[in-house]
DNA sequence: TCGCCTGTTGACAACGTTGTCATTCAAAGC
DNA sequence: GCTTTGAATGACAACGTTGTCAACAGGCGA
């Protein structure tokens, strides 16, 4: 038990800590790391440099304690009835937190997002456990990092799952199977399949699903009937084209996700070809686009809020000691 | 100063509070409050009475401080290039919290909302401040309840704007008729408007913009040409038939946003009628559905996380003590 | 020269909870 | 009847920061 060690150890160095080294009383620090007035610019330049020698990061509890504030600004807002996968996603996560009294701290991020920035969130914020979703789950670099510091995790519908790790998705080689073989039964055997964005785990497990399924039914893949993607609407144009322009151009279309078929759906419409007549489309979500599409989309319905709340429980138990847990969601057509 | 004042003011009951009232020792209302064992039922129900009794919430910034942990959990997420309405809300505000190391505690709400639930809300959380979007913004219950209670919010889109209260909003009355005036550019007389939920303040401001722009054109506003709508798609198709049965349809429709507008699209289609060739539709939002509509909408693009920023920038700058403003952001087409 | 500010710094007591350990009391075992 | 055990309870010291107030130094006007 290393507990009151003066040593910063791994929870990380105290305002006393940064005094001592600075050589004033911790009282001075507040001043600095607040940015108060009436402190010497050098006595400020020498706390501001015990700070960053230190790593020191003021703990949101204490100083909420004594000062009377939170430094948090809650966000209340009206989910609509037919939402996004974020929205759908945050709901879940949300109702779980409810359960056991937790709080839910948002971190939206960008493709460019780093190690460093993930570990001033918790430094800042002092979490108990993240959640990570797709593609964040799959960063080999990020859950390092937590593994390192000792910070519990969920991930959601990440790549591979590991049974150290606590980890929730859907099965999406199943799901991606079954609509390959709703496809077939509609008798077509040129299928075209335009992949998602590779940094997502989902992309691979739904073309190795249709593979599979082609496989099973004794049709052989035609390599040039797969072609690149990204999940958004213009990949979806992109796909189309280059399917559309083979000598043998297929004659259904399986999109990695809804957005992605919408792009296919109007790139279609442009050209003037027909839908469902000459050309069928397919998706994976079941978000608002398929239903807003004309005409409606055939998709795989992913119950995303569900497993959000169930990857948020697992990650609650885990935090007060249960062991990891790896689930997997089934979903329909 | 009523600062240690027994009476459990404004501020709250305390854990001593409870166990003076209960006659126990403040560690018992500990072990009641978090259901640990060892504690004899007469006991435990004597303390569960005083803590209703006192309305007491545990505070957690001395639950986390005492206990390292913070009860609360982070969620990291990759934002898609294109986003919804909530996405973009969620976007901004984290953006203005992050500059000022405030954390983000999200609250997603259905339409039955009660102040119970907001006050439960800050009382567990003890956030500085809220954020209310539309249409959370424009409930008075919710509004005066923060009001007595002291917390600082701010409101975004609200319906209409308090001099003492911060807020933030589109200046829809203006994009409407902006709107209007473009569609009548196009050479429309007889154009059909959707509303939007009247729940939302802007609903009623698209509406009154609309009706001031032909108003301006001099062209008379046809009662029979506006039907009722409340934002989503399904309310789009029911808007479409209602106003295709007209004696005399119009030759261009406006619905309050995109959702709705794709509804009238997909609607249109089924009917077999020509977009824009014999139908011309508009909406608002510039969301994903927009350009994922075939033929492409008419839209008015909303600079929502802008709006969402500035209302948390304001907000924190209220709650440090600046006085409330309101401000409105452009949109264009 | 003597106060009197004003700017800088520190000592110390909150803040409200949980963890640790001691104490009490009743039931069980001999 | 006397110890032993374990459940129930409480006293008290953390936890790491900010608010309050006192102390001190140096400059300035009287």
């Amino acid at each position: 038990m290393e507990r009151g060690s003066a040593t910063a150890g791994r929870r990380g160095a105290t305002i006393r800590e940064v005094a001592h080294r600075a050589g004033v009383s911790i009282k001075t620090v507040s001043r600095v790391v607040n940015n108060e007035p009436n402190v010497r610019p050098e006595t400020r330049q020498r706390v501001q440099k015990a700070v960053s020698d230190l790593d020191y990061e003021p703990l949101p509890a204490a100083r909420g304690l004594a000062g009377r504030r939170t430094f948090s600004i809650g966000l209340l807002y009206e989910n609509p009835h037919e939402f996004s996968y974020i929205q759908r996603l945050l709901e879940g996560a949300y109702a779980a937190c409810e359960k056991t009294g937790h709080a839910l701290l948002l971190r939206p991020c960008t493709d460019d997002l780093t190690p460093a920035l993930v570990r001033q969130f918790v430094r800042q914020t002092r979490v108990d456990g993240v959640l990570l979703t797709a593609p964040i789950a799959d960063r080999s670099d990020v859950t390092s990092l937590l593994v390192e510091t000792g910070i519990a995790f969920a991930q959601i519908s990440p790549r591979d799952t590991n049974p150290l790790w606590t980890s929730v998705g859907p099965d999406d080689a199943r799901a991606s199977r079954a609509l390959t073989d709703h496809v077939m039964a509609l008798g077509h055997r040129r299928i075209g399949f335009i992949k998602g964005d590779p940094k997502h785990g989902a992309s691979h497990k739904r073309l190795a699903g249709h593979l599979d399924c082609l496989r099973n039914c004794g049709v052989e893949a035609d390599p040039g009937l797969i072609v690149e993607g990204n999940f958004d609407f213009d990949s979806g144009k992109r796909g189309f084209h280059a399917l559309w322009q083979l000598p043998d151009p297929p004659t259904a279309i399986i999109a990695c996700n809804d957005d992605c078929a919408a792009g296919v759906v109007v790139a279609a419409h442009e050209r003037g070809i027909g839908i469902p007549g000459t050309l069928s489309v397919a998706g994976f979500d079941d978000s608002p686009t398929a239903t807003h599409t004309w005409p409606a989309l055939t998709t795989v319905r992913q119950p995303i809020a569900a497993i959000a709340f169930r990857a948020t429980q697992l990650l609650i138990a885990n935090i007060v000691g249960e062991p990891p847990r790896q689930e997997t969601f089934e979903s329909d057509l």
